[in-house]
DNA sequence: GTTCATTGTTAGCAAAGCTAACAGAATCTT
DNA sequence: AAGATTCTGTTAGCTTTGCTAACAATGAAC
C-alpha cells in the first residue's frame, strides 16, 4: 500500500534500510548474508544497504568469531529507536484506519493475515 | 510482502511500472499527473516510468484534446496481457497459501481489508 | 492583458535493485 | 595434507525508482 509508504517515508531512514533495520528489531543480530535472504535480495544489494545504515549510525558491524567470513550486524540504539517510532507510526495509522471496524472482526481479519504470512515464508514463491 | 515482490517481479517488467499498468487497467486511461498522484510519486517519477513503459511497448501516449498540456495515457494489447498475466500469478499465489483457509472467514478478512484501503485513500496519511 | 496554476519535461542526485567477478575463509573430497 | 568446492562479503557496472528544482507551454482567474 502506498499511504503505508509514505507514512514510513516520514522517518527519512529509506525504504529498504527501514525494512532491515525491522528484520534486526523482531528477529535480532544476523549476518549480511542472512539479512539478504530473509529480505529476499541479493548480497550485493543487501552490502548496500548495510553501508548506509551504518554510515548513518543505526547499526553496527562486528566479525563473527565463529567464521572470520561472516559480520554480524547489530542494531545500534539509534536504529533500535527509529524502527521502534516507525513502527508506532504504522501502528497509529492503521489503527485510524480501522477505528471504525468491529475489534473482533479485525482481529481474526489480522489472524488470517499472520497465518498467510507466515505460509509464504513457509514456502516463499512455490505455486 | 517480498514474496508478493518476487512473484511480481517474474513478469520481468519493474515493480513501479507493473504497478501503473494495474492503475490504468482497473481504473482506466489517465493522465500522466492523474498516474503520479495515484500512484504517489511525483510526476517527474511518473514521467519516467511511463516513458519506460512506453519504450516497451506497454502504454500508449496521445495528446489530450480538451486540454494541450495534458497526455492520455492507455494500455496497449500488450499492456493488458502484461497486467492480467501478473494479476493471474499474483491471485494464483495467493490461493495457494490461503488454500488451507476457511473460505468464509477469508471473505470476511478480504472485506475488511477492502474497508481498509478505501479508508487510505479517503484520507491518504492524516491521523 | 496580466498573473497565477497546471502539465509534462529535463537535470542532478541518491537509494535500491540486479548480475558478474573476485578474494579469503571454511568445508568437503581424495 | 592437498586440492576442489562452497560460503561470505565486496566491488564494478548497469538499470530502475525515487526525490527536488527549474523550466516552458497551456489554461484559468482576475
Amino acid at each position: 500500500m502506498r499511504e503505508i509508504r509514505r507514512i514510513d517515508d516520514r522517518q527519512g531512514v529509506g525504504r529498504a534500510r527501514l525494512s532491515a533495520l525491522a528484520v534486526l528489531y523482531f528477529g535480532g543480530e544476523c549476518s549480511l548474508s542472512q539479512l539478504a535472504e530473509t529480505e529476499m535480495v541479493s548480497r550485493a544489494t543487501m552490502h548496500h544497504v548495510v553501508n548506509g545504515l551504518e554510515r548513518e549510525g543505526y547499526v553496527t558491524r562486528t566479525p563473527d568469531l565463529k567464521d572470520a567470513r561472516r559480520q554480524i550486524i547489530r542494531l545500534s540504539a539509534e536504529g533500535t529507536r527509529a524502527i521502534k517510532a516507525a513502527h508506532a507510526e504504522r501502528i497509529d495509522y492503521l489503527r485510524h484506519i480501522a477505528e471504525d471496524v468491529d475489534p473482533g472482526e479485525l482481529a481474526a481479519a489480522v489472524r488470517i493475515l499472520d497465518h498467510l504470512r507466515n505460509r509464504s515464508r513457509a514456502r516463499p514463491e512455490q505455486k
